[in-house]
DNA sequence: ATGGCTTGCACCGCAAGA
């Protein structure tokens, strides 16, 4: 099984990306966020016409997040949710649903601006609430990936300059430490199970020409749970979306999981 | 250097992103 997470910063503009990127790359699940539609313009017809079924929870100008799961696979449909349980917000950052008995999960992390604001005091308080329901999630999902743009570099090796960066939205102590105890109830960073080139970023800002001087971070993930991690045989960024014409500002990551192998495993 | 691009909204400049 392949899983995809990427934000596409505005579905509206880069649905011919994401069906061109899915016709070369017809992954399994395709976690999307910042959709900045509301649900009566998802593109639930294009979308189907490329083979794939759509679970989205959109908003107007803002957030939204979808999973676009290929025909055929099985999807548990009373199991979907939308937000974090008992987290209340207007905005729409979270979807999971479960595909072949893998919950899989879309999240938009809150963005934070900058320490001290408001909206950073946000981004923490959804952070606590996403750690306090992931950590009941993995009990009922033994096979979970939390996939998004989590908006957090978790380590120095993820930012071209760290000095430049220090103490900086996306790099503060406080948003790392919130990773960390995500890691710590039990889920891997896939992309770190594997041997990866230097400075692999998944985000490139629009300006300065951030992209060409690989001016990045690396904030969009695929986090697996115990089971799923031991089965995951690859995760890579794919950077050839970020060299389109008008792309998003952030490149697509994927993770193949040998389900196969697991099958095999639990008999 | 609080700028630099890109998007959506709603009116032609603003908020927000990371």
């Amino acid at each position: 099984m392949h899983i995809t997470t990427w934000n596409v910063n505005s579905l509206k503009v880069r649905l011919p990306h994401v069906l061109s990127w899915l016709e070369a790359n017809p992954v399994d699940a395709l976690c999307l966020q910042e959709l900045k539609l509301p649900d009566e313009k998802f593109p639930v017809a294009e979308i189907a016409a490329a083979g794939y079924r759509s679970f989205f929870l959109g908003q107007k100008t803002y957030n939204g997040v979808a999973i676009l799961v290929k025909d055929g696979l099985h999807v548990d449909e009373v199991d979907k949710i939308h937000n974090i349980p008992g987290f209340d917000d207007h905005q729409q950052r979270l979807i999971a649903v479960t595909i072949e008995g893998v919950r899989v999960i879309s999240a938009y992390f809150p963005n934070g601006q900058a320490p001290g604001t408001e909206k950073f005091e946000y981004k923490l308080r959804w952070l606590a609430a996403l750690e306090l329901w992931i950590k009941d999630e993995m009990v009922r999902h033994p096979r979970l990936a939390l996939t998004g743009d989590f908006n957090i570099a978790p380590d120095d090796r993820d930012v071209l300059d760290p000095a430049k960066w220090e103490g900086q939205n996306l790099v503060s102590p406080e948003e790392r430490a919130a990773f960390f105890r995500l890691i710590e109830l039990g889920l891997v960073d896939s992309f770190r199970k594997f041997e990866q080139a230097e400075k692999s970023f998944s985000w490139w800002d629009y300006r300065m020409f951030a992209f060409r001087r690989n001016a990045g971070a690396r904030i969009d993930m695929v986090l697996l749970s115990p089971l799923l991690a031991s089965i995951c045989t690859g995760c890579a960024i794919d950077k050839t979306p970020r060299a389109w014409e008008q792309p998003s500002d952030h490149a697509p990551v994927t993770a193949i999981l040998d389900t196969a192998q697991h099958l095999d495993a639990k008999v």
